[in-house]
DNA sequence: CTTGACTCTGTAGTCGCTACGGACTCTACG
DNA sequence: CGTAGAGTCCGTAGCGACTACAGAGTCAAG
């Protein structure tokens, strides 16, 4: 099937899949006779796996990882199960700190409400905070 | 101040100082004679409102009209807010969004715990799963 | 046979930095 | 006075993960 095609069963951007053909995450696909890039079915389920990888917050480089450790078959299950604990806990992390940063921003906003104009309290706790985050 | 003391004073990296400058959004500071840049305490003031704006994940074209909202003075209040608030409801999406990837991952490692390794259920997940997110 | 949709390649832009190279300046020590 | 080392200058390139574009070629339908 054509790129297009492609594009369309894996849900991965066009230009997207050109993308990880050039970085070397997807392997050069056949080509018709006129240069057309001419993808199978496996093709496509390598975009998903990418796709849905990406989707759960993986790098392209993490996802290379797991690509390789399917491959190799044995003994992979255990990497695999690192790779995604270590992503697990990087992502809880990334919620984590996006907390500090909505209370904080709650705060701040709210205390902005009265709505007196002479300061803006918002302005003031960029001006004037001890680094959010920093401190209690 | 030399550059390197406003980075201290300021916990903005020197590097960084000079893009802000590059990008416009710090002034060109005075220079020494030998062409030194040369800060004010108000420079450092500015460098640290950039700094709480970013911590607080105000992109720099955020922070940029959050600076211009305020050299305006009157009738600011109404707009700050109005983008903090914009800025929240995405710090918010963002922090639901990975949370769903969270609870994703947590799922697909707890069903690897058994260990049988003839196939990797995190493996599987990326291969087979409806694109996590979609469906319930 | 022409029109329009598709595809090709290569390159530049995005965001927010960070790092580098090679030249200059300044300060302290001998 | 000379020099070593630290600091600064400028311009440019790199990161990650795309996205967008220009200009050329290809293909199918009317």
């Amino acid at each position: 099937m054509k790129i297009s095609e492609a594009s369309q069963a894996s849900g991965c951007h066009l230009e997207t899949i050109r993308y990880y053909e050039r970085i070397g995450l997807m392997p050069s696909p056949t080509r018709t006779g006129s240069g057309y890039r001419s993808y199978s079915e496996q093709d496509v389920e390598r975009l998903r796996f990418i796709t849905r990888g990406r989707d759960l917050g993986f790098s392209l480089d993490e996802i290379r990882s797991l690509m390789r450790l399917d491959q190799n078959g044995d003994l992979a299950c255990e990497d695999v199960t690192r790779l995604a604990q270590q992503h697990l806990i990087d992502v809880q992390e990334r919620i984590r700190d996006l907390q500090r940063v909505a209370r904080e921003l709650e705060r701040t906003i709210r205390s902005c409400g009265g709505g007196v104009r002479a300061q803006c309290a918002i302005l003031d706790a960029l001006k004037h905070s001890p680094a959010p985050g920093e401190a209690a």
